[in-house]
DNA sequence: TATTTTTTTGAAATATTTTCAATATGCTGA
DNA sequence: TCAGCATATTGAAAATATTTCAAAAAAATA
């Protein structure tokens, strides 16, 4: 195997540029000596004679000139590669995909999103489309750089931001008769339908921290992927639905349905799930930094962490 | 600098196919402990990582997928440029570029290119168009590989390989006076227009062979780039000419012109020109053994070389 | 031709890469 | 849970590769 690599590339584009191996040994930072034993080297293990070293200006042959054109098509590549690289570890560039798991967090996302994209415009953003909720798979193959969850389940290498605190209101129609309990227990929702994103109930607030641990089930659970969807089938009575607060704010203020705590309040903290390998970027820390204030600043009845990490 | 090399390019790619570090260690053949220390090394050189060990089929970070990116689109141009190289040295690829000095020649050295061609079709061939009479030095500066030539100048590093003999006669007009002359002396041809070649004097056989050795002169010179030319110019009486015999006969026959010996005969002989390097690439000899048996069954009134020499 | 510059050479010094042996880590299945 | 196995890492020694140095050779210059 003649195991060619980008330094006898290097080697080439020098003796081409230059009038003697001396001077070509200056340009490569080396002895003349060593230039001379590189490029015996090479010539033997090629079994081709790469310049005529007889001539003035120094002229390739037909290896040599053969040799030069990879080198001029592939040295920019290498330039190309150890640039992205620097700036990679610089943490100025870089990657960053998000997964959502929160089905109401567009709100606060997108003006992240575009203030982050404003500070580094480098970064790579996107937004994952669906990974059938194996996003925490996805985070830890280095699919994703963020899930976005209100369920962190301890995972080797990934660790759980919090974002903010908010709570899970019982979403009801402005005629139901639980808006006039005084206070809202799980036993309450036996009869009801409950209106819910699909997907397992473990990652739904209402089960996970009210109904599950009193052991209750509602009478029908329907799915929809939209909450406008869901706001417009609890409206019209078809069953009631448990959202963040702030993700129902919008729809109270416009008297289409009402809300309550559920029991004496569930409350809950949104994460930001990371590799903790990512943390070493500082576009990274800077994109949590950035949700935490704009959620904040976006979002009406929610509270900063009670742990501030990072 | 972060100096990546082809190598680590290989080893992001076995890394990216295989699913444990073992695996990736065979396919390099490494033992694991080498792996180790190179994947180490690299990260600490690019202050990255490149794998995720944790995972069970070794998933690749962004800076690795960065890697793998360059890495697929540079390593097939390594392997073209080795395989070119060492079809380059085993000498069964390359490239002949001829310049031709004698005028007249490609009546014999279209049908070599042709044959030549079948033979070697990964050779690349080709006539240089106008080197300005400095074909020789094109030659030393390995823009050329053979120069066809009948006026041999020793040369460092330059063979002339002998490809036949042939006489040089004088073109006289059908009616000419010198027709009925039992020997053509060089002062016969003090009175006459000479039409040649736009060349030196002393690239011109009838000069070097036959006037200058007599210090004779003729009374005009005439430049013409083509043969036919200079023989039109020559049947409507408006001069001379000296041709190789082979070249004449074409229009002796058509009863166009007359030719003449000059003197007692003056013979030449035709080389090709080539740097001594070339000659260990099988394809050059062989164009050498073509030119000649070809030249020989194409021309009338031409000899092989005394010397054979190849 | 003498002198300077460039290039090559071989041996020693230096640097890099690989191996070896030991150990650690992680996974599998009782 | 833990033994047993496969995988991965570590540090030191060994093997390779590369560079320098000093000297000589070859070319160029004057």
């Amino acid at each position: 195997m003649l195991n060619l690599q980008r330094k006898h590339l290097e080697l080439i584009v020098a003796l081409n540029t230059c009038e003697t191996l001396v001077e070509v040994a200056k340009q490569l930072h080396l002895t003349p000596s060593a230039l001379s034993h590189q490029l015996t080297e090479l010539e033997k293990r090629i079994d081709l004679t790469v310049v005529d070293r007889k001539t003035k200006p120094l002229h390739l042959t037909t290896a040599g000139k053969r040799l030069l054109e990879t080198a001029l098509d592939t040295l920019p590549r290498f330039e190309r590669l150890e640039n992205d690289l620097t700036r990679l570890a610089k943490g100025d560039s870089g990657r960053l995909t998000i997964a959502i798991e929160c089905h109401s967090c567009y709100q606060w996302l997108i003006p992240t999103l575009n203030e982050f994209r404003a500070h580094w415009p480098a970064v790579e953003l996107d937004i994952a489309g669906d990974f059938h909720f194996e996003s925490l798979k996805a985070l830890m193959e280095n699919e994703l750089e963020i899930v976005i969850t209100a369920d962190p389940e301890p995972l080797n290498g990934i660790q759980y931001l919090p974002l903010f605190q908010y709570e899970a209101h019982l979403v009801l129609p402005l005629e139901h008769t639980l808006n006039k309990v005084a206070i809202i227990e799980p036993a309450m929702l036996k009869t009801e339908t409950l209106i819910s994103y699909p997907v397992p109930p473990r990652k739904l607030d209402i089960f996970r921290l009210f109904l599950s641990p009193a052991g209750v089930e509602p009478a029908h659970i329907r799915h929809s992927e939209l909450t406008v969807m869901m706001i417009a089938l609890v409206a019209s009575g078809r069953g009631v639905c448990a959202l963040p607060s702030w993700a129902a704010s919008e729809y109270t203020e416009r008297q289409l349905v009402s809300t309550r705590s559920l029991g004496t309040g569930v409350f809950n903290t949104l994460y930001a799930a990371v590799r903790e390998t990512s943390l070493r970027f500082n576009y990274m820390r800077e994109f949590i930094k950035l949700a935490r204030t704009l959620s904040l600043q976006t979002l009406q009845h929610i509270a900063p962490p009670n742990d501030q990490w990072l």
